[in-house]
DNA sequence: TTTACTGCAAAGGGTTTGCAACATG
DNA sequence: CATGTTGCAAACCCTTTGCAGTAAA
């Protein structure tokens, strides 16, 4: 089920039921907040093998934890990523079926001459969070600004 | 120059003389093997510090190390990242202007409704480079066959 | 001469791993 | 019963930080 020589545990089938529930994807912390029952240590270990098997996908946008979710083999449902630069939240989000097209296309011709193999795309949409825009601090220059009118 | 109270030192003009002049995204190790006059930790805390005054932009693609490069801010040039699954090694590719455009275009549209601030994108493709494609190990379906007739 | 910067060494913290007990096929 | 898995605790290693001396404005 998962690969030679692994298993299909309750542990694991408890993950990805778990990753299934958040719906977004989450941090370790998050996932042993959602579900006490997993350990941290075969959590890590488990996500590892899972990741290996094509069942969960491992995103990593900066922040200090790596952030887990359901593949798209495993979904069946192709998507990108919102993600707030100021606090890392991240968000799916899907892009028209056209887009996918012309982008798929596009980039297999930028790679045709290179000696690179394309798999996959991964796209991110960086800015600011619906909370984080309402909160945002001035940004440099304008600190500067306010610096000189002090 | 940098910001408000930090100052243009020759460190830092030799971070981005050396990040011109490896031409591509690289890693702490990279950037001290390529210029030792650098130590450890000013060149974590200078990056930090051009990164936020927008001189230098971090990569994160699931290596051990964080990538760095001169932001687009200062060489005038949007790009994007062509990564290697297996090494992690990263270089930069260009798309078409018009791909560029539909892509802003899209991401607009697709965001307008959410509550979400767009800012930029970041577009990564994922295969393998030509070095790895060379050296692939049997994926784990293969390694099963490849078991199965042992 | 005040304030920022440097380099060393030590600490921090997310992730990995050794090990003994347990569960699975 | 042979092999994979679990949970605890300790180790690991990239990155950050405290501190005393130095350089910049």
């Amino acid at each position: 089920m998962i690969a030679a020589g692994h298993r299909f545990t309750k542990s694991r089938e408890l993950i990805i039921a778990t990753l299934a529930t958040l719906g977004q994807p989450a941090t370790i912390p998050t996932i042993l907040a959602a579900e006490p029952r997993l350990s941290q240590s075969s959590l890590y270990r488990n996500l590892m093998i899972l990741e290996d098997a094509g069942l969960v996908s491992r995103l990593t946008v900066g922040s200090d934890y790596a952030l887990f979710e359901l593949s798209e083999e495993l979904t069946d449902h192709h998507h990108h990523h919102l993600v707030c630069r100021s606090c890392h939240v991240v968000a799916d989000i899907d892009l028209p079926v056209a887009t996918e097209r012309l982008l798929d296309q596009t980039l297999a011709e930028a790679t045709a001459a290179s000696g690179f193999t394309l798999e996959d795309h991964r796209l991110d949409l960086v800015g600011l969070c619906g909370t984080c825009a309402r909160t945002a601090q001035p940004d440099e220059v304008e600190a500067m600004i306010l610096e000189r009118e002090s």
